[in-house]
DNA sequence: CGATCCTGGACATGTAATGTCCGTAATATG
DNA sequence: CATATTACGGACATTACATGTCCAGGATCG
């Protein structure tokens, strides 16, 4: 059980795109920044994309740029658009299989132990959509040549 | 980015531990009792014998049966005595790699990424350590025939 | 037109969960 | 004591998914 190393990479770029200001970044570019790869990294952006967290601009001289502020990504929309989904605990209603599911009823309601995982689950997205990057960048800005530092590697 | 299956076979093996009383019970029994794999859940009892969560008897009408009431098992025990950790999202300090990395000074604080999944998962651990399976337990009660299924299943 | 860069699919690789098998140890029963 | 039953634990095969690479298209700038 463990998330994927994209969200790490997806938030370090998107957080990479604001310091650098308005003009797009090219995969690649942001690819070296990190020492990622650089056709993987592309893949995360398209996700990022499609969730329309960037906009990505094709041809010479394009990339990817914000598409809105930090102010208003959060991290759990950083995570679903990578990880599709924030559902940790998959219910196969083992309650209807084997000789308990062949001697009970057929169950109308939803199985409890599903019940209890997901309002623990919940806990977590409440906390993922309560932190925004902008929040991030506001603890990196504590460390001095943080902004500078990746202005001259992004020119 | 899913929890194992284990977690699932564990938490309804452990309930229906509870709702047969004290002697303990085979992997074999349990294990048809939802139709699961008989060596592989017997896999994940022995992770619970290891967390302390049941008590394993060897020999002729061995099995297994809980260590202690389930007021005094949580969620969160659960999942880390088969999950082994409940550690979502791994830094790989990718700060430190690539130009950025090359350019910036090795840094003293933890990542501030980092920082903050961490908050998120730990509003997750909360939720789970704050739910106990006699919680479940209560749910489970109020549909009619669950524990005299369970009674018949396993002797 | 040509170079650059995103798009999207196909494919290879690595890793972890899942599932099976077998030999060993412990113990209740006859 | 002998045997059957059960847990224990390692080795192994299988499967699923994340990770990573590659290539043929399409869009855009100069």
């Amino acid at each position: 059980m463990r998330m994927a190393k994209g969200v790490e990479w997806a938030l370090h770029t998107l957080l990479n795109l604001d310091m650098i200001g308005g003009g797009p970044v090219g995969s690649g570019q942001l690819a070296e920044a990190h020492g990622l790869s650089a056709s993987y990294l592309n893949k995360q952006l398209q996700q990022l994309a499609r969730a329309g967290l960037v906009v990505s601009v094709p041809g010479p001289r394009g990339g990817f740029r914000l598409a809105r502020p930090l102010e208003a990504i959060t991290l759990l929309d950083v995570v679903e658009a990578i990880e599709g989904s924030t559902q940790l605990f998959h219910c196969t209603e083992i309650r209807c299989c084997g000789k308990i599911g062949e001697l009970s009823p057929p169950p109308t309601d939803t199985c409890a132990v599903n019940a209890a995982m997901r309002r623990a689950e919940e806990a977590w997205r409440q906390a993922l959509a309560a932190q925004c990057l902008a929040d991030i960048r506001g603890e990196l800005d504590r460390v001095p040549m943080v902004r500078q530092v990746v202005r001259t590697v992004l020119e």
